[in-house]
DNA sequence: CGCAGTTTCTGGACTGCGTCCAACAATACG
DNA sequence: CGTATTGTTGGACGCAGTCCAGAAACTGCG
């Protein structure tokens, strides 16, 4: 995908952040559905093109961080041992990958997700990344031996333990609580 | 939202299902992106615009079936007393609304996804009601008692478990093995 | 300096979803 | 036969996302 800018070449004109942070400021201003790619292309002095080329959409703008904590766990358990103690092995994994973890356009978006009006776009993409989590999980549990129906649910309620902690820590004020003791805390409820 | 008819008025061209079936036609025989509406459309004989008096999107054609029963299970619990024992409660409400449910279009979808080339479709909006399915959930534990976190996690631990049992029957042939059976063995990993 | 190679930027054309609406068609009822 | 009601139609529109050819900015080299 995006530009690397190796050596040579053209200079970049902008960096993904400072879209990003331009695309936050017109959700906040005026919502996200009436905030068009265009607009948010001109605020920073860009063509629309160019939007496509640091972003693969508009949503994407507020999930780029956490996808790429999930590809880490993803890659992760993929290379992990079956364990004798997978509840421990995954709670691990989930702990590494996520608990240093600062999702500032993602918090956000949660707190403000009715000013910016992007509550059902929010629980869509939400949804999907919490899919994406018990999709990664589930493969290692059924190399420990679970059956499948067993790793399915199981990996369901880890990736729930992951959202649910980490909207917990978004709707607390991004910091005020450990990231880390919210996701230990959630990934006790299961034991 | 669609067509009643209740008395007088000018009678419907097609029914729901008519499009239903030939938009699943479609999928099969060239791919999910590659059929347009207005594929659809005509293929049943009817208006683009037509399509849409009857469904919401392109994607609801799969999820019409699902979504009724997600909204039961919504009104059920919404309705249900707070129990000494909640896990019970659920899992009655769960097989009450899911355990009768024949979903024809979204299972031929869940067994056809490759070939319908409809994967990242479907994931996307299974996830989100997996999602929707926990939210119904949530509301009813916490006032039980539990707290938000753990009501959080364990009502995406349900719905795991009923997606799950969804896709086994699916993939199992629809109708092979009971969806009730799937769904107790499903939510027994709970406990 | 001029030139080639590389990377990014740009504008425009295009497809397709989903919305909206005003005009039209088919039915029931009085 | 008129009228109310409900459904259908086609077209226009806005926007996301894709594609591409050409221009722009930079590097290194002769």
């Amino acid at each position: 995908m995006y530009p690397s800018s190796m050596s040579g070449g053209r200079p970049h004109a902008v960096s993904r952040d400072s879209i990003a942070e331009a695309a936050c400021e017109l959700f906040l201003e005026q919502g996200y559905e009436r905030t068009t790619v265009a607009h948010i292309a001109r605020r920073v002095g860009v063509s629309r093109s160019s939007f496509f080329n640091y972003f693969e959409s508009k949503s994407e703008v507020f999930w780029s961080g956490l996808d790429e904590r999930i590809e880490f766990l993803d890659g992760f358990l993929a290379a992990a041992c079956p364990s004798s103690r997978p509840a421990e092995v995954v709670a691990d994994a989930v702990r590494e990958a996520f608990s240093r973890f600062t999702p500032d356009a993602l918090a956000l978006a949660l707190v403000n997700s009715e000013a910016m009006g992007v509550v059902p776009e929010l629980t869509q993409e939400m949804a999907t990344r919490q899919w994406r989590i018990a999709a990664s999980i589930s493969p290692y549990l059924r190399r420990t031996g679970e059956e499948a129906l067993a790793a399915e649910v199981h990996a369901a309620a880890y990736a729930g333990a992951v959202v649910a902690a980490l909207r917990a820590w978004a709707l607390a004020g991004a910091g005020r609580e450990s990231l880390d003791d919210l996701l230990r805390r959630a990934l006790g409820v299961l034991r």
